[in-house]
DNA sequence: AGGATATTGAG
DNA sequence: TCAATATCC
């Protein structure tokens, strides 16, 4: 750090504030550092709407339920983005500096870059145009298209969002003015922006929300611990014969991202029908996911799992089979990752068998696992007696 | 943002 | 008979 402070000869440093804890942590020791070296260290709003302790219930403390939240930021005038500025120049001379080709970082990642790589699409442009679609061509349909995996019904957004390659301000603006032209979806749209917020909100004022069981009493829960077993194995490489769950898991190792009816379904499987604690998933929805956001998934996982603020009663066990009925009726969205089953499989689901490592020694030829791992009611048995007999 | 089963009441 | 509703998990 002081190097770089000597290098740059940086008067001052600026960015974008962060609020997962480690992230906290890194910046508060880099801002004491700059500090200490005479730089004038600066750290700015800009990844969220509501700053987390600008937002209090009427008693001053910070909101647990999502609902009373939403009513009490809608009204809020949110920040109208700023126009990019015309031109930033660079220092004359820039410090010397590792290629980043050196780092090898590719190298670290895991397998199936490629396919990703072509699944992808990046950047600040991209982001605004997935934006102006998304406006102009789907959120009239937003409310029901949205739960249907096998829809392009979705804003997409996510990923844009944890990187900050689009505000959440760019996406609240102009879902305001889709609100007041009349869309149907508008409303929803924003309400799921401020999803969003509230995980925010909720990482502030309870940082240990990404590690620890948010009711605390549901350490106690016995849950698997055991991140090598069997049933855990086969959840990630999308072989528990359960089709959604196979189909969901498939389309995060292709794409880097997952339908959110599929992310409540394979939550739901892994820490409710196979009894595994919602660390093991959370932990590989960080290495497969490209719009993972450490506030969303862990308020998510601990909606799924039970133990979180707001979450959904653990005795709510999603059946993935009546799921797969209800939001995939024509079976385009297994047809979609799941070759096995398909005479002509999809290009989307053989990217799979291209993507997945050679260790997990997986073959489109194989037959599908048609008898899950845990079925149904068998899950829906296990989970009960789990919750029926804890001791808390 | 559930599911399973029992109950009700229109037809 | 069956869809809407209620209730429990």
């Amino acid at each position: 750090m002081q190097t770089l402070i000597a290098e740059t000869g940086s008067g001052a440093v600026w960015w974008t504030r962060c609020y997962d804890p480690e992230a906290v942590a890194r910046d508060r020791a880099v801002k004491a550092a700059l500090k200490d070296a005479g730089v004038d260290a600066r750290s700015f709003g800009g990844h969220l709407m509501f700053e987390p302790w600008t937002v209090e219930t009427g008693t001053g403390g910070f909101y647990k339920v999502y609902t009373p939240f939403w009513k009490s930021v809608r009204t809020r005038e949110v920040e109208a983005p700023l126009p990019e500025p015309g031109r930033i120049t660079g220092p004359q001379t820039w410090p010397e500096s590792d290629a980043l080709a050196d780092w090898t970082m590719e190298a670290a990642m895991r397998s199936g870059a490629d396919v990703l790589r072509g699944h992808m699409v990046v950047g600040e442009q991209a982001a605004r145009e997935r934006l102006a679609r998304f406006i102009d061509e789907k959120i009239a349909r937003y409310d029901a298209a949205r739960d249907l995996p096998a829809v392009d019904g979705t804003s997409g957004l996510s990923e844009n969002l944890a990187w900050g390659e689009i505000s959440p301000h760019q996406c609240w603006h102009a879902g305001q003015r889709a609100m007041q032209e009349g869309a149907a979806g508008a409303e929803t749209f924003l309400k799921e922006l401020v999803w969003r917020e509230f995980a925010y909100h909720l990482i502030h004022h309870t940082p240990e929300i990404t590690t620890r069981c948010w009711r605390a009493e549901w350490e106690g829960f016995p849950w698997s611990r055991d991140g090598d077993s069997d049933v855990v194995r086969l959840w990630k490489q999308g072989r528990t014969g359960m089709a959604f769950v196979d189909a969901a898991m498939r389309e995060m190792y292709v794409t880097g991202r997952m339908h959110n009816r599929g992310r409540m379904i394979v939550a739901s499987y892994l820490t409710k029908h196979l009894m595994t604690d919602w660390r093991i998933g959370q932990a590989w929805f960080a290495e497969c996911l490209i719009d993972w956001d450490p506030a969303s998934n862990a308020m998510g996982w601990q909606w799924a799992a039970g133990c979180g603020p707001d979450a959904a009663p653990y005795f709510r066990v999603f059946n993935p089979e009546t799921q797969l009925k209800k939001f995939d009726p024509k079976g385009e969205y297994q047809r979609m990752w799941i070759a096995e089953t398909a005479r002509n499989a999809s290009s989307t689901a053989q990217d799979f068998f291209r993507a997945a490592p050679k260790s997990w020694r997986l073959s489109a030829d194989e037959a599908y696992p048609f008898a899950p791992v845990v079925s149904a009611e068998e899950g829906r048995r296990i989970a009960l007696s789990a919750y029926e007999n804890r001791d808390f």
